[in-house]
DNA sequence: GTCTATACTTCGATAGAC
DNA sequence: GTCTATCGAAGTATAGAC
């Protein structure tokens, strides 16, 4: 996956992800994305025909991916327990891959879906119905506490995209000295995260 | 507190809030808050200012608020372990009574602070200043383990933010048979989570 | 304090030549 | 496939009468 794609659909995508992941919908503007990605618009609209269209394709490729990493995770063998363990260490290293993904997560849930498909909805909704499977596969060989497999998606996962997102937030309350929020790497956080949520979830 | 209220700026705010909660600073529309508080555009300009001011001012209100809520607990007498249970709740009961404050929340983290003012991150800091405290003091008294007091922050609240904000979301894929979650209703969410903390959180 | 009308800007999208 | 030029809609904000 070459840094600078030399194939512009490809490098509109790129350049999309972060001006949605950072400026939303409603705040991303076709001329930037057009301009970062060294194309003119009328090329965008070619490949992609509607802003909404481009943020469809957007967001259909980047949930289908995050959905791959944690069925395969969810579909291998293992006691439950384990994979919930590596589910959260999956999604903090696509996160580490992938950087706008939390924002652009965010945002949608803020969003409520408005702009998505079917399609897209159906490859976001992958995310809890494979956390819901090893939920459910976990109560019953009991290695995990009886759960809500809605709560225990939001319990694990909510954490690692609000924290992620919100590293520029945190920069301007830690360089404005109103809190010193600095001190925590994204690989720390996602450790804590997954004692904790061992703690949480284990039966015992 | 009236639901409707009579004065204008009240009334503005109250429908800013809303259109601030459903569509971001971006999304939101300037006219359609006018017209859905029943001022004129220049009504609302007369007394805010700018969008920016608008925005601004509720934020700064609906921040405080919150913070107030926070404060008194990590204040008030009792142990650590106790205080983080009653900072849930009372985050979940925040939301209860203001239903646009999670998705203002999330929106703000994911647009990095860029149209608050010095005093707006102030009153946000709050939060998980005060989460710190509490986590300080129940690490020293040996009620919590020992945990990162900004983990803990991340850990605790984005669960109920997110959940709260994606209530839309839930409804939009239940309706159209992606995943059912839609059997779950925030007061047992609330309940689940404090759970879930008092087993990852407290020293044994 | 309240209104109507409008100035000014920006945005998404397209026409049409090459 | 690629470009320049531009259109029409929509947005924030204000002027100026009452």
């Amino acid at each position: 996956m070459p840094r600078t794609p030399t194939v512009s659909p490809d490098r509109i995508l790129q350049v999309a992800a972060r001006e949605f992941a950072d400026r939303g919908y409603a705040g991303a503007r076709v001329d930037r994305i057009a301009r970062l990605a060294r194309v003119n618009k009328a090329m965008l609209y070619y490949h992609f025909g509607s802003k909404k269209a481009l943020y469809r394709a957007l967001l259909l490729q980047v949930f289908s991916h995050a959905g791959q990493r944690l069925t395969a995770i969810a579909d291998g063998p293992g006691p439950a327990d384990r994979k919930i363990h590596d589910v959260i260490g999956a999604m903090g290293a696509f996160v580490a891959e992938h950087a706008f993904f939390p924002a652009i997560m965010l945002r949608e849930v803020a969003d409520g879906g408005v702009h998505l498909d079917r399609e897209t909805l159906a490859a976001l909704a992958a995310l809890p119905l494979t956390v819901g499977a090893i939920v459910r596969q976990g109560v019953a060989e009991r290695t995990l506490r009886p759960l809500n497999p809605i709560a225990a998606y939001f319990t694990m996962f909510a954490p690692i995209v609000m924290f992620m997102t919100g590293a520029p937030l945190r920069g301007q309350l830690t360089s404005r000295q109103l809190v010193d929020m600095s001190k925590l790497p994204p690989e720390r956080f996602v450790e804590q995260l997954q004692e904790s949520i061992r703690l949480a979830f284990t039966a015992r």
